[in-house]
DNA sequence: CGGTAATATGAAGATTTGATGACAAATTTT
DNA sequence: AAAATTTGTCATCAAATCTTCATATTACCG
Protein backbone atom coordinates (compact mmCIF):
# COMPACT_ATOMS: atom_id res chain seq x y z
CA UNK A 1 0.00 0.00 0.00
CA UNK A 2 1.76 3.29 -1.13
CA UNK A 3 1.56 6.11 0.72
CA UNK A 4 -1.09 9.18 -0.66
CA UNK A 5 -0.23 12.74 -1.64
CA UNK A 6 -2.16 15.62 -2.12
CA UNK A 7 -0.74 18.64 -4.12
CA UNK A 8 -2.15 21.43 -4.37
CA UNK A 9 -0.88 23.78 -6.98
CA UNK A 10 -2.91 25.87 -9.57
CA UNK A 11 0.23 25.64 -12.23
CA UNK A 12 -0.83 22.59 -14.36
CA UNK A 13 2.81 22.51 -15.48
CA UNK A 14 4.15 22.87 -11.98
CA UNK A 15 1.35 19.81 -11.00
CA UNK A 16 2.27 17.24 -13.93
CA UNK A 17 5.95 17.91 -13.14
CA UNK A 18 5.84 17.19 -9.49
CA UNK A 19 3.25 14.65 -9.68
CA UNK A 20 5.69 12.40 -12.35
CA UNK A 21 8.47 12.98 -10.17
CA UNK A 22 6.49 12.13 -7.11
CA UNK A 23 4.76 8.62 -8.97
CA UNK A 24 8.17 7.76 -9.85
CA UNK A 25 9.11 7.19 -6.40
CA UNK A 26 6.00 4.75 -5.63
CA UNK A 27 3.97 7.47 -4.20
CA UNK A 28 0.31 7.73 -4.45
CA UNK A 29 -0.51 10.91 -5.69
CA UNK A 30 -4.21 13.48 -6.59
CA UNK A 31 -4.22 17.29 -7.32
CA UNK A 32 -5.80 19.83 -7.08
CA UNK A 33 -5.56 23.21 -8.51
CA UNK A 34 -8.02 25.49 -6.00
CA UNK A 35 -8.70 25.72 -2.31
CA UNK A 36 -12.08 24.41 -2.33
CA UNK A 37 -10.80 21.25 -4.16
CA UNK A 38 -8.17 20.89 -1.95
CA UNK A 39 -9.95 20.94 1.39
CA UNK A 40 -12.54 18.32 -0.10
CA UNK A 41 -9.69 15.97 -1.17
CA UNK A 42 -8.03 16.36 1.86
CA UNK A 43 -11.10 15.11 3.65
CA UNK A 44 -11.67 12.38 1.21
CA UNK A 45 -8.40 10.95 0.15
CA UNK A 46 -6.84 11.40 3.97
CA UNK A 47 -3.37 11.61 2.32
CA UNK A 48 -0.81 11.33 4.84
CA UNK A 49 1.03 14.24 3.31
CA UNK A 50 -0.07 17.79 1.59
CA UNK A 51 1.88 19.79 -0.99
CA UNK A 52 0.28 22.82 -0.72
CA UNK A 53 1.29 26.31 -2.44
CA UNK A 54 1.08 29.59 -0.69
CA UNK A 55 -0.48 30.94 -3.93
CA UNK A 56 -3.89 30.04 -5.01
CA UNK A 57 -6.55 31.90 -6.72
CA UNK A 58 -9.11 32.39 -3.96
CA UNK A 59 -8.36 31.70 -0.73
CA UNK A 60 -4.90 31.45 -0.15
CA UNK A 61 -2.93 28.67 1.04
CA UNK A 62 -2.50 30.09 4.90
CA UNK A 63 -6.40 29.48 5.36
CA UNK A 64 -6.21 26.15 3.97
CA UNK A 65 -2.75 25.59 5.81
CA UNK A 66 -5.03 26.74 8.70
CA UNK A 67 -8.35 24.86 7.88
CA UNK A 68 -6.62 21.91 7.50
CA UNK A 69 -4.85 22.33 11.18
CA UNK A 70 -8.05 22.30 12.62
CA UNK A 71 -9.02 18.87 11.59
CA UNK A 72 -6.20 16.89 11.27
CA UNK A 73 -2.77 16.19 11.81
CA UNK A 74 -1.36 15.08 8.35
CA UNK A 75 1.98 16.52 7.31
CA UNK A 76 2.09 19.57 5.06
CA UNK A 77 4.67 21.11 2.55
CA UNK A 78 4.31 24.36 1.91
CA UNK A 79 5.50 25.86 -0.99
CA UNK A 80 6.07 29.62 -1.21
CA UNK A 81 7.86 32.17 -3.43
CA UNK A 82 9.04 35.02 -0.98
CA UNK A 83 11.52 33.91 2.29
CA UNK A 84 9.57 35.63 4.63
CA UNK A 85 6.93 34.13 4.50
CA UNK A 86 8.35 30.90 5.16
CA UNK A 87 8.51 32.36 9.16
CA UNK A 88 4.60 32.49 9.21
CA UNK A 89 4.19 29.28 7.44
CA UNK A 90 6.40 26.96 9.82
CA UNK A 91 5.49 28.90 12.82
CA UNK A 92 2.92 27.94 15.59
CA UNK A 93 -0.27 29.38 14.68
CA UNK A 94 0.37 27.87 11.31
CA UNK A 95 2.77 24.45 11.79
CA UNK A 96 3.62 23.53 8.67
CA UNK A 97 6.06 21.18 8.53
CA UNK A 98 8.37 22.19 6.17
CA UNK A 99 8.37 24.24 2.91
CA UNK A 100 10.51 24.89 -0.10
CA UNK A 101 10.76 28.69 -1.76
CA UNK A 102 10.28 28.67 -5.72
CA UNK A 103 11.88 28.22 -7.66
CA UNK A 104 13.14 24.66 -6.51
CA UNK A 105 13.91 21.61 -8.13
CA UNK A 106 11.70 18.84 -8.02
CA UNK A 107 14.51 16.36 -7.31
CA UNK A 108 14.71 18.44 -3.88
CA UNK A 109 11.18 18.60 -3.11
CA UNK A 110 11.12 14.90 -3.76
CA UNK A 111 13.99 14.48 -0.83
CA UNK A 112 11.72 17.06 1.42
CA UNK A 113 8.73 14.61 0.86
CA UNK A 114 10.58 11.71 2.09
CA UNK A 115 12.33 13.32 4.62
CA UNK A 116 9.07 14.42 6.13
CA UNK A 117 7.57 10.86 5.79
CA UNK A 118 10.65 9.33 7.80
CA UNK A 119 11.62 11.25 10.20
CA UNK A 120 7.95 12.00 11.14
CA UNK A 121 6.82 15.49 12.55
CA UNK A 122 9.43 17.48 14.41
CA UNK A 123 7.98 19.54 17.03
CA UNK A 124 5.94 22.02 16.77
CA UNK A 125 7.94 25.25 18.12
CA UNK A 126 6.73 28.81 19.12
CA UNK A 127 8.69 31.81 17.66
CA UNK A 128 10.26 33.62 20.08
CA UNK A 129 8.91 37.25 20.65
CA UNK A 130 11.75 39.63 19.50
CA UNK A 131 12.21 42.35 22.03
CA UNK A 132 14.51 45.79 21.30
CA UNK A 133 14.50 48.10 23.49
CA UNK A 134 10.79 49.51 24.19
CA UNK A 135 10.27 48.10 20.62
CA UNK A 136 8.20 43.99 20.63
CA UNK A 137 7.47 41.90 17.97
CA UNK A 138 5.50 38.84 18.35
CA UNK A 139 6.07 36.83 14.83
CA UNK A 140 3.41 34.49 15.79
CA UNK A 141 0.60 36.79 16.05
CA UNK A 142 2.32 39.21 13.36
CA UNK A 143 1.79 42.28 15.66
CA UNK A 144 4.14 44.59 16.86
CA UNK A 145 4.41 46.97 19.97
CA UNK A 146 5.96 50.49 21.43
CA UNK A 147 5.92 50.31 25.07
CA UNK A 148 2.17 49.50 25.28
CA UNK A 149 0.87 50.58 22.48
CA UNK A 150 0.32 48.36 19.58
CA UNK A 151 1.49 49.18 16.02
CA UNK A 152 -0.40 48.99 13.16
CA UNK A 153 1.21 47.78 10.12
CA UNK A 154 0.52 46.87 6.80
CA UNK A 155 1.20 43.69 5.38
CA UNK A 156 4.45 44.71 3.75
CA UNK A 157 5.55 47.16 6.36
CA UNK A 158 5.38 44.12 8.57
CA UNK A 159 7.41 41.60 6.81
CA UNK A 160 10.21 44.70 6.30
CA UNK A 161 10.73 45.62 9.66
CA UNK A 162 10.26 41.94 10.90
CA UNK A 163 13.51 40.85 8.35
CA UNK A 164 15.53 43.65 9.80
CA UNK A 165 14.67 43.12 13.03
CA UNK A 166 15.47 39.27 12.63
CA UNK A 167 18.81 40.01 11.10
CA UNK A 168 19.79 42.49 14.25
CA UNK A 169 22.46 44.84 13.79
CA UNK A 170 23.66 43.52 9.70
CA UNK A 171 23.06 45.77 6.92
CA UNK A 172 20.38 44.09 4.50
CA UNK A 173 20.79 46.05 0.95
CA UNK A 174 17.60 46.81 -0.60
CA UNK A 175 18.16 43.78 -3.09
CA UNK A 176 18.08 41.30 -0.13
CA UNK A 177 15.07 42.79 1.42
CA UNK A 178 12.93 42.30 -1.71
CA UNK A 179 14.04 39.61 -1.90
CA UNK A 180 12.79 38.84 1.53
CA UNK A 181 10.03 40.67 1.33
CA UNK A 182 8.23 40.48 -2.37
CA UNK A 183 10.11 37.69 -3.26
CA UNK A 184 12.89 36.71 -6.37
CA UNK A 185 10.46 37.16 -8.91
CA UNK A 186 9.88 41.25 -8.50
CA UNK A 187 11.05 43.45 -11.55
CA UNK A 188 9.97 46.75 -9.92
CA UNK A 189 12.31 49.59 -9.01
CA UNK A 190 14.73 48.87 -5.63
CA UNK A 191 13.47 52.37 -4.36
CA UNK A 192 10.38 50.90 -3.46
CA UNK A 193 12.47 50.10 0.03
CA UNK A 194 12.84 54.06 0.66
CA UNK A 195 9.38 54.58 0.58
CA UNK A 196 8.70 51.44 2.92
CA UNK A 197 11.07 52.31 4.87
CA UNK A 198 9.85 55.65 5.71
CA UNK A 199 6.47 54.78 6.49
CA UNK A 200 7.89 52.35 8.68
CA UNK A 201 9.84 54.98 10.38
CA UNK A 202 6.75 57.16 11.08
CA UNK A 203 5.28 54.64 12.62
CA UNK A 204 7.90 53.15 14.78
CA UNK A 205 10.69 55.93 15.07
CA UNK A 206 10.26 58.54 17.92
CA UNK A 207 12.38 61.11 15.83
CA UNK A 208 11.50 59.50 12.00
CA UNK A 209 14.41 62.17 11.05
CA UNK A 210 16.65 60.71 13.40
CA UNK A 211 15.95 57.41 13.53
CA UNK A 212 17.51 54.61 15.91
CA UNK A 213 15.80 51.55 15.14
CA UNK A 214 16.14 51.42 11.31
CA UNK A 215 19.60 52.66 10.44
CA UNK A 216 20.60 53.71 6.71
CA UNK A 217 23.53 52.79 5.66
CA UNK A 218 24.61 54.72 2.82
CA UNK A 219 25.73 53.01 -0.09
CA UNK A 220 25.31 49.76 1.15
CA UNK A 221 21.41 49.47 2.42
CA UNK A 222 19.33 49.42 5.67
CA UNK A 223 20.67 47.96 9.39
CA UNK A 224 17.82 47.08 12.31
CA UNK A 225 19.93 48.43 15.61
CA UNK A 226 17.92 46.25 18.29
CA UNK A 227 21.11 46.72 20.77
CA UNK A 228 22.94 43.35 21.97
CA UNK A 229 23.50 41.14 19.39
CA UNK B 1 36.18 33.44 -6.85
CA UNK B 2 32.84 34.26 -8.71
CA UNK B 3 30.35 31.49 -9.71
CA UNK B 4 31.20 30.19 -13.24
CA UNK B 5 28.09 29.16 -15.42
CA UNK B 6 28.04 27.00 -18.64
CA UNK B 7 25.73 28.72 -21.36
CA UNK B 8 24.66 26.64 -24.04
CA UNK B 9 22.80 27.99 -26.96
CA UNK B 10 23.47 27.81 -30.62
CA UNK B 11 21.95 31.85 -31.61
CA UNK B 12 25.00 33.69 -31.32
CA UNK B 13 23.31 37.04 -30.26
CA UNK B 14 21.27 35.43 -27.72
CA UNK B 15 24.73 34.22 -26.19
CA UNK B 16 26.32 37.63 -26.34
CA UNK B 17 22.89 39.23 -24.59
CA UNK B 18 22.59 36.77 -21.75
CA UNK B 19 26.65 36.51 -21.48
CA UNK B 20 26.69 40.49 -21.08
CA UNK B 21 23.95 40.19 -18.37
CA UNK B 22 25.44 37.56 -16.01
CA UNK B 23 28.81 39.09 -16.73
CA UNK B 24 27.53 42.47 -15.22
CA UNK B 25 25.84 39.99 -12.07
CA UNK B 26 29.87 39.28 -12.01
CA UNK B 27 29.13 35.48 -12.75
CA UNK B 28 32.47 33.86 -15.02
CA UNK B 29 30.24 32.64 -18.48
CA UNK B 30 31.83 30.50 -20.40
CA UNK B 31 29.49 29.66 -23.67
CA UNK B 32 29.15 26.94 -26.01
CA UNK B 33 27.21 26.55 -29.45
CA UNK B 34 26.77 23.01 -29.54
CA UNK B 35 26.31 20.16 -27.79
CA UNK B 36 30.00 18.32 -27.98
CA UNK B 37 31.59 21.60 -27.06
CA UNK B 38 29.39 22.05 -24.17
CA UNK B 39 29.77 18.56 -22.94
CA UNK B 40 33.14 18.94 -23.35
CA UNK B 41 33.38 21.58 -21.15
CA UNK B 42 30.65 20.98 -18.60
CA UNK B 43 33.36 18.25 -18.14
CA UNK B 44 36.56 20.79 -17.80
CA UNK B 45 35.31 23.98 -16.56
CA UNK B 46 33.05 22.39 -13.88
CA UNK B 47 30.74 25.29 -13.64
CA UNK B 48 28.12 25.46 -10.63
CA UNK B 49 25.20 25.69 -13.15
CA UNK B 50 24.88 25.18 -16.89
CA UNK B 51 22.12 27.01 -18.79
CA UNK B 52 21.42 25.09 -21.52
CA UNK B 53 19.08 25.56 -25.03
CA UNK B 54 16.61 22.55 -26.12
CA UNK B 55 16.94 23.85 -29.84
CA UNK B 56 21.01 22.49 -30.21
CA UNK B 57 22.10 21.52 -33.64
CA UNK B 58 23.12 18.07 -33.91
CA UNK B 59 22.58 16.45 -30.53
CA UNK B 60 19.94 18.10 -28.60
CA UNK B 61 19.38 19.50 -25.28
CA UNK B 62 17.51 16.42 -24.05
CA UNK B 63 20.17 14.53 -24.77
CA UNK B 64 22.86 16.74 -23.41
CA UNK B 65 20.93 16.85 -20.34
CA UNK B 66 20.83 13.55 -19.55
CA UNK B 67 24.22 13.24 -20.65
CA UNK B 68 25.35 15.91 -17.94
CA UNK B 69 23.31 14.40 -15.23
CA UNK B 70 24.30 11.10 -15.64
CA UNK B 71 27.83 12.71 -14.36
CA UNK B 72 27.24 15.23 -12.03
CA UNK B 73 24.95 17.18 -10.33
CA UNK B 74 25.45 20.07 -11.92
CA UNK B 75 22.54 23.09 -11.60
CA UNK B 76 20.86 23.24 -14.84
CA UNK B 77 18.29 25.02 -16.38
CA UNK B 78 16.84 24.81 -19.50
CA UNK B 79 15.89 27.58 -22.47
CA UNK B 80 12.75 26.23 -24.16
CA UNK B 81 10.81 27.53 -27.20
CA UNK B 82 7.66 24.95 -26.71
CA UNK B 83 5.56 25.29 -23.80
CA UNK B 84 4.93 21.81 -24.69
CA UNK B 85 8.47 20.71 -24.07
CA UNK B 86 8.48 21.73 -20.05
CA UNK B 87 6.96 18.28 -19.03
CA UNK B 88 9.68 16.63 -20.55
CA UNK B 89 12.73 19.10 -19.02
CA UNK B 90 11.94 19.52 -15.50
CA UNK B 91 9.99 16.14 -15.22
CA UNK B 92 10.56 13.05 -14.99
CA UNK B 93 13.61 11.10 -16.63
CA UNK B 94 15.40 14.34 -17.22
CA UNK B 95 15.38 16.68 -13.62
CA UNK B 96 16.65 20.38 -15.06
CA UNK B 97 16.00 22.45 -11.95
CA UNK B 98 14.43 25.07 -13.65
CA UNK B 99 13.58 26.15 -17.04
CA UNK B 100 12.43 29.07 -19.10
CA UNK B 101 10.21 29.57 -21.85
CA UNK B 102 11.36 31.98 -24.84
CA UNK B 103 10.82 34.85 -25.31
CA UNK B 104 11.79 35.31 -21.64
CA UNK B 105 13.36 38.79 -20.10
CA UNK B 106 17.30 38.57 -19.33
CA UNK B 107 16.74 39.98 -15.84
CA UNK B 108 13.74 36.92 -15.15
CA UNK B 109 17.20 34.79 -16.41
CA UNK B 110 19.45 36.64 -13.85
CA UNK B 111 17.34 36.33 -10.99
CA UNK B 112 16.14 32.43 -11.68
CA UNK B 113 20.19 31.95 -11.96
CA UNK B 114 20.61 33.53 -9.09
CA UNK B 115 17.65 31.87 -6.84
CA UNK B 116 19.06 28.26 -8.14
CA UNK B 117 22.65 28.88 -6.97
CA UNK B 118 21.48 30.51 -3.81
CA UNK B 119 18.90 27.77 -2.58
CA UNK B 120 22.81 25.49 -2.87
CA UNK B 121 24.14 27.42 0.02
CA UNK B 122 23.51 28.04 3.47
CA UNK B 123 22.30 31.81 3.97
CA UNK B 124 22.67 33.05 7.00
CA UNK B 125 26.75 32.67 7.16
CA UNK B 126 27.94 35.71 9.74
CA UNK B 127 31.08 37.20 8.70
CA UNK B 128 34.13 37.40 11.33
CA UNK B 129 34.95 40.29 13.40
CA UNK B 130 38.27 41.41 12.34
CA UNK B 131 40.29 42.92 14.93
CA UNK B 132 43.94 44.29 14.95
CA UNK B 133 45.61 46.20 18.12
CA UNK B 134 43.13 49.04 18.56
CA UNK B 135 40.83 48.59 15.47
CA UNK B 136 37.50 46.44 15.01
CA UNK B 137 35.82 45.67 11.94
CA UNK B 138 32.13 44.21 11.78
CA UNK B 139 31.84 43.05 8.16
CA UNK B 140 28.17 42.18 8.63
CA UNK B 141 27.26 45.30 10.47
CA UNK B 142 29.65 47.25 8.09
CA UNK B 143 30.83 49.03 11.32
CA UNK B 144 34.63 49.99 12.61
CA UNK B 145 35.48 50.61 15.82
CA UNK B 146 38.80 52.17 17.53
CA UNK B 147 38.87 50.84 20.58
CA UNK B 148 35.36 51.77 21.64
CA UNK B 149 34.70 54.50 20.03
CA UNK B 150 32.66 53.87 16.47
CA UNK B 151 34.63 55.68 13.41
CA UNK B 152 32.18 56.43 10.54
CA UNK B 153 32.90 55.46 6.99
CA UNK B 154 31.65 56.33 3.54
CA UNK B 155 31.07 53.50 1.21
CA UNK B 156 34.32 53.85 -0.41
CA UNK B 157 36.45 54.29 2.67
CA UNK B 158 35.23 51.24 4.10
CA UNK B 159 35.32 49.18 1.30
CA UNK B 160 38.84 50.19 0.93
CA UNK B 161 39.84 49.45 4.44
CA UNK B 162 37.89 46.18 4.70
CA UNK B 163 39.63 45.40 1.18
CA UNK B 164 43.23 46.01 2.91
CA UNK B 165 42.51 45.12 6.45
CA UNK B 166 41.54 41.20 4.90
CA UNK B 167 44.47 41.11 3.13
CA UNK B 168 46.26 41.97 6.15
CA UNK B 169 50.09 42.36 5.56
CA UNK B 170 50.05 42.20 1.82
CA UNK B 171 50.59 44.86 -0.30
CA UNK B 172 47.87 45.85 -2.23
CA UNK B 173 48.62 47.78 -6.00
CA UNK B 174 46.25 50.61 -6.85
CA UNK B 175 45.22 48.62 -9.86
CA UNK B 176 44.07 45.73 -7.20
CA UNK B 177 42.18 48.05 -5.40
CA UNK B 178 40.55 49.67 -7.61
CA UNK B 179 39.24 46.44 -8.77
CA UNK B 180 38.22 45.20 -5.53
CA UNK B 181 36.49 48.34 -4.61
CA UNK B 182 35.19 49.86 -7.65
CA UNK B 183 35.12 47.29 -10.14
CA UNK B 184 36.92 46.37 -13.37
CA UNK B 185 35.25 48.64 -15.54
CA UNK B 186 36.16 52.01 -13.29
CA UNK B 187 38.18 54.03 -15.97
CA UNK B 188 39.24 57.33 -13.58
CA UNK B 189 42.01 58.50 -12.58
CA UNK B 190 44.49 56.20 -10.07
CA UNK B 191 45.04 58.54 -7.95
CA UNK B 192 41.48 58.80 -6.31
CA UNK B 193 43.06 56.17 -4.06
CA UNK B 194 45.52 58.30 -2.89
CA UNK B 195 42.76 60.87 -1.64
CA UNK B 196 40.68 58.07 -0.11
CA UNK B 197 43.72 56.88 1.80
CA UNK B 198 43.94 60.17 3.36
CA UNK B 199 40.81 60.56 4.40
CA UNK B 200 40.88 56.74 6.25
CA UNK B 201 44.07 57.99 7.74
CA UNK B 202 43.15 60.52 9.28
CA UNK B 203 39.93 58.68 10.74
CA UNK B 204 41.76 55.69 12.19
CA UNK B 205 44.87 56.98 12.38
CA UNK B 206 46.17 58.65 15.95
CA UNK B 207 49.12 60.21 13.69
CA UNK B 208 48.05 60.40 9.99
CA UNK B 209 51.53 62.17 9.34
CA UNK B 210 53.02 59.04 10.43
CA UNK B 211 50.38 55.77 9.82
CA UNK B 212 50.82 52.47 11.63
CA UNK B 213 47.71 50.47 10.00
CA UNK B 214 47.69 51.61 6.37
CA UNK B 215 51.45 51.94 5.01
CA UNK B 216 52.75 52.92 2.15
CA UNK B 217 54.58 50.88 -0.15
CA UNK B 218 56.45 53.32 -2.40
CA UNK B 219 56.01 52.27 -6.05
CA UNK B 220 54.39 49.51 -5.01
CA UNK B 221 50.69 50.29 -3.40
CA UNK B 222 50.00 49.94 0.27
CA UNK B 223 49.53 47.41 2.83
CA UNK B 224 47.52 47.07 5.81
CA UNK B 225 49.51 45.86 9.13
CA UNK B 226 47.63 44.75 11.38
CA UNK B 227 49.97 42.34 13.20
CA UNK B 228 49.99 39.11 13.61
CA UNK B 229 49.66 37.56 9.96
C1' DC C 1 73.40 67.58 -2.00
C1' DG C 2 70.33 68.44 -5.89
C1' DG C 3 67.06 66.22 -9.11
C1' DT C 4 63.27 63.50 -10.06
C1' DA C 5 59.50 60.63 -9.41
C1' DA C 6 56.09 59.27 -6.25
C1' DT C 7 52.97 60.46 -2.75
C1' DA C 8 50.37 63.71 0.33
C1' DT C 9 47.34 67.45 0.79
C1' DG C 10 43.65 70.90 0.25
C1' DA C 11 39.84 72.60 -1.96
C1' DA C 12 36.42 73.25 -5.71
C1' DG C 13 33.14 71.30 -8.61
C1' DA C 14 30.52 67.33 -10.10
C1' DT C 15 28.03 63.35 -9.05
C1' DT C 16 25.48 60.13 -6.38
C1' DT C 17 22.47 58.91 -2.86
C1' DG C 18 18.64 58.93 0.18
C1' DA C 19 14.55 61.51 2.09
C1' DT C 20 10.36 63.23 1.06
C1' DG C 21 5.79 64.55 -0.76
C1' DA C 22 2.44 63.93 -4.20
C1' DC C 23 -0.06 61.12 -6.97
C1' DA C 24 -1.58 57.06 -9.58
C1' DA C 25 -2.43 52.20 -9.48
C1' DA C 26 -3.77 48.20 -7.25
C1' DT C 27 -5.95 45.89 -3.65
C1' DT C 28 -9.14 45.24 0.04
C1' DT C 29 -13.11 46.52 2.57
C1' DT C 30 -17.59 48.26 2.96
C1' DA D 1 -19.78 49.63 -7.06
C1' DA D 2 -17.89 52.95 -4.06
C1' DA D 3 -14.76 53.99 -0.49
C1' DA D 4 -10.78 53.24 2.01
C1' DT D 5 -6.44 51.40 2.38
C1' DT D 6 -2.21 49.91 0.74
C1' DT D 7 1.36 49.90 -2.56
C1' DG D 8 4.39 51.54 -6.39
C1' DT D 9 6.34 55.33 -9.22
C1' DC D 10 8.13 59.61 -9.95
C1' DA D 11 10.21 64.30 -9.47
C1' DT D 12 12.57 67.18 -6.50
C1' DC D 13 15.68 68.63 -2.97
C1' DA D 14 19.44 68.60 0.18
C1' DA D 15 23.20 66.41 1.89
C1' DA D 16 26.84 63.34 1.56
C1' DT D 17 30.34 61.79 -1.08
C1' DC D 18 33.52 61.33 -4.96
C1' DT D 19 36.76 63.00 -8.42
C1' DT D 20 39.81 66.02 -10.31
C1' DC D 21 43.41 69.08 -10.18
C1' DA D 22 46.89 72.17 -8.58
C1' DT D 23 50.40 72.40 -5.34
C1' DA D 24 53.29 70.83 -1.53
C1' DT D 25 56.04 67.39 0.47
C1' DT D 26 58.75 63.32 0.80
C1' DA D 27 61.73 59.41 -0.52
C1' DC D 28 65.09 57.66 -3.31
C1' DC D 29 68.63 58.03 -6.90
C1' DG D 30 73.04 59.31 -8.44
Amino acid sequence: MSQRILLVDDEVAVLKTICAYLEQDGFNVVTATDSETAMETARSFQPELIILDVMLPGIDGFSVLREIRRESDVYILMLTAKVSEVDRVVGLELGADDYLTKPFSPRELVARVKAILRRGRNANTTDPMLTFHELRIDPDARRVWKVNDEIELTPIEYELLFTLARHNQRVLSRYQLIEYVWGYDYFGDERVIDVHIRRLRLKIEDNPQYPIYIVTVRGAGYRFDGGGE
